[in-house]
DNA sequence: CGTGGTTTTGAGCCCCTTCAACCACCGTGG
DNA sequence: CCACGGTGGTTGAAGGGGCTCAAAACCACG
């Protein structure tokens, strides 16, 4: 998937550029790719920033969210490795990112992307990434206009069990301050609701971030 | 294939053909599209069906939904004259569509938009109408997430002034139980809130339905 | 006029938030 | 080795915003 794109990462060892622009391209198929790495909380773009570049998470953990004026923030996605976000209509950036943990990405210059030459199967591939992006997105909007605390919490879990190797035993990257931000809950409801699968015998949580999925049946039918 | 579809809605009560489906759409880019219509309530997909097609919007509103086992509803977007929408990554409908009032669409397959021959431009098109999409929902997410009922109304007006001509009077297509099934709310709640905008002289209600907006920069400042 | 669908209004309650205290972990330095 | 501060997490008590349940009002249409 994606198999261009690919090709361009592959290619380059990952440094650890401060800005795209400070590096230079090299001469290959799409060779707009650039290796960058974050620290954990670090910025990788802000709301109402210049936009330019998609990127593509290689290792860590990316935050995608949007800000009220008062402070009040709403994380639309967490992106795991593979994922690929900042795609953006104009040429400003109506969201912003950060790294939860240490992370790695490479940042392709969408100009370099859909330019005059750009192949119909590339941007065949970035229009079927834009759509995942909406079915989640969209999927989202259920879990936040109608469901519970309780089944926020059990379908956030799956969601990240399906994406991690879909494993029993879960480590979650990121604090509880962040997974309330996604589930548009706070922080305090989030560790109870914690406590209340506990409870319940559906999980078993070995640290605050490890955490035990017993029964992924009862449990999806817990998130509705 | 033109008969494809006609035969297949014609199959269902409550929908019918717009036209006769022997008429030839003109030979566009876009010449894969069949007109259709649809009366109030009329379903155009539904949950769980095979898809196939996109659809585009040529008069009345269409809104676009999900569904909970145990009934509760979240409509993610309503769709006004010219907009797009249907678009799958597989071939099954994730969400369901309907027509708010009565309604005509034109379907487009989705093999022959984007099929061997399909040109980039195309491609391109639907991209960008797909990331309108995603700009969109990520707003709504945040509206969901972290908005209260008073602000939720107030941008859910303003939304609807700027997407039918930014004009004072605002004619709403839905009813209240949309309305509210869109904000994530109950229909008393919204019904509620409006009497507030209108205690507040933000907005004077010339019906349920016809709506005028007094102060639209204060709306804005409500909205958050 | 009735009639059915929609909207408004009222009263009580509950889930989640708010505010606050406490705890658990961890790297640092005396 | 333990005191120490800082971050992150848990738990408790109280309050409120939106929901539920209920009934009345409104309105288009026969």
């Amino acid at each position: 998937m994606l198999t261009e794109i690919a090709t361009a990462e592959s290619l380059r060892p990952h440094t650890h550029a401060a800005f795209p622009a400070s590096r230079k391209a090299p001469e290959t198929l799409l060779s707009v790719g650039v290796p960058m790495s974050f620290p954990r909380n670090g910025e990788i773009f802000a709301e109402g920033e210049t936009a330019g570049y998609v990127y593509k998470v290689v290792s860590g953990v990316v935050r995608v969210s949007k800000l009220l004026p008062d402070g009040r923030r709403q994380i639309s996605a967490f992106h795991l490795p593979g994922d690929m976000f900042g795609f953006e209509i104009g040429d400003i950036h109506h969201c912003s990112a950060e790294a939860v943990v240490p992370t790695k990405v490479v940042a392709f210059k969408w100009q370099g992307l859909l330019g005059a030459g750009a192949s119909t199967s590339l941007v065949r591939e970035l229009l079927t990434r834009t759509m995942i992006g909406l079915r989640h997105t969209e999927d989202h909007l259920l879990l936040l206009g109608r469901k519970n605390a309780l089944e926020r919490l059990a379908a956030f879990l799956l969601e990240m069990a399906a994406r991690s190797g879909s494993a029993e035993m879960l480590d979650l990257a990121m604090p509880r301050h962040d997974i309330a931000d996604y589930l548009g809950l706070t922080l305090e409801t989030v560790s109870r609701m914690f406590a209340e699968l506990k409870e319940m015998g559906q999980i078993k949580l070995e640290s605050a971030r490890r955490v035990r999925l017993l029964n992924m049946d009862k449990l999806r039918a817990i998130a509705a």
